[in-house]
DNA sequence: CGTGAGTTTGACCAGATGGTCAAATCAAGA
DNA sequence: TCTTGATTTGACCATCTGGTCAAACTCACG
């Protein structure tokens, strides 16, 4: 392993084609399910030499997962309490379907993990995530009080928004086995559209 | 393996365990997460005798599969296009949400396998579920032409009844993190109630 | 009972898999 | 160019895992 200093060109290179090469086997086959070599191979690596930038399989998976828990958390974050209520929900909802769309390798790869009971991310949820979600519900509770949009239960209301999205990157080979050759994403997004204004109108 | 006349008292009491043992394991843990001795060991059997009774790992995965295929089809089955549209799909709504709660590990049984592509039953996705949802949606379309539900895109108004009722099953740990002691069926059927009887109100 | 089919198991095997290590190779600054 | 730390690798190891097999045991029934 490479001293603590300021990482090498070579370094940077190879840990970020690892991290991509496990981001690409770990969301395809869960964690149990990827092997090292697996990723190696797609890093373009050696297997010892993959291990000489992460120390073992459990890192990576590590590594990868809170590397990706902001990114995934983004479009939530940026739900603003001074925005248009109505108009902030929805530009949350797209950002997420676009997320879907975008990033479906990240969806999946947390899908695997919390399918599973989450054993390697737990923690994470109920501190990080709950925290945040925690904070959004007051902003959205808020809304509800003014009437601004009509009264939900909040925390459902954000699983909601989880479930609708996710659905389309998650479980994308059903969604694709019924649709055809229809473009999930063209008819989801005017539906979705379509069911929070109906639904947040008071 | 016995032969293949009608099932003696022990087959029955095996395999019963077996299928048992194994819908706890490869739900908690994913087809390739799963190990042949957990699964024996949770049926109370030796792994050669649970040999003897599936040929192989996968084989007891594929009786599973199959085996739950029908119970988890069946509430869109009873969706009878002679019933009054909007308490139809309130009611199957309901009937899903509560296979959520009921039977959790089939559940994640199933999205186990979707995340990861359904590398075991993607032909069942394409012909009888394509074909069971190709029915239903005629259905929907119907009573969207007679005016009696809102005009949706009726493929995409069954995907979200799916995402949002199995979500509660599939991301359970996620849910229950951040609701903390509170029920999540306590408020999602209320929630989803609410937002299907507003969506679909022409 | 006795007997043959049905059931169970300890011992074993081959291949896969995560991980180690010493030796070889490479890169860049003095 | 030389040196030193960074990088790479072939060979290797222990363990896990799906699966086999012959021998032992049990059960139902004539």
């Amino acid at each position: 392993m490479p001293k603590d200093r300021a990482p090498t060109r070579i370094q940077k290179k190879n840990r970020a084609a690892i991290l991509e090469a496990a981001l690409n086997v770990f969301s395809a086959h869960g964690f149990r399910g990827a092997t090292v070599d697996q990723i190696a191979a797609e890093a373009g690596l050696s297997k010892p030499n993959l291990l000489y930038y992460f120390p073992s399989k459990e890192a990576i998976h590590t590594a990868l997962l809170s590397g990706l828990l902001d990114t995934w958390l983004a479009p939530l974050h940026e739900l603003d309490a001074d925005g248009d209520p109505m108009e902030e929900i929805l530009s949350y909802i797209r950002r997420k379907l676009q997320m879907s769309r975008e990033l479906p390798r990240e969806s999946r790869l947390f899908a695997n993990e919390l399918v599973q009971g989450a054993p390697r991310i737990h923690e994470a949820l109920s501190n990080d995530l709950k925290a945040l979600v925690d904070d959004k519900t007051t902003i959205l509770t808020q809304w509800m009080d003014e009437g601004k949009i009509a009264r939900l239960h909040p925390y459902h209301l954000i699983f909601s928004i989880w479930a609708l999205t996710q659905h389309y990157a998650d479980f994308d080979v059903q969604v694709r086995a019924i649709l055809g050759n229809e473009d999930p994403f063209a008819g989801a997004e005017p539906f979705i559209d379509t069911l929070y204004r109906k639904l947040l109108t008071p």
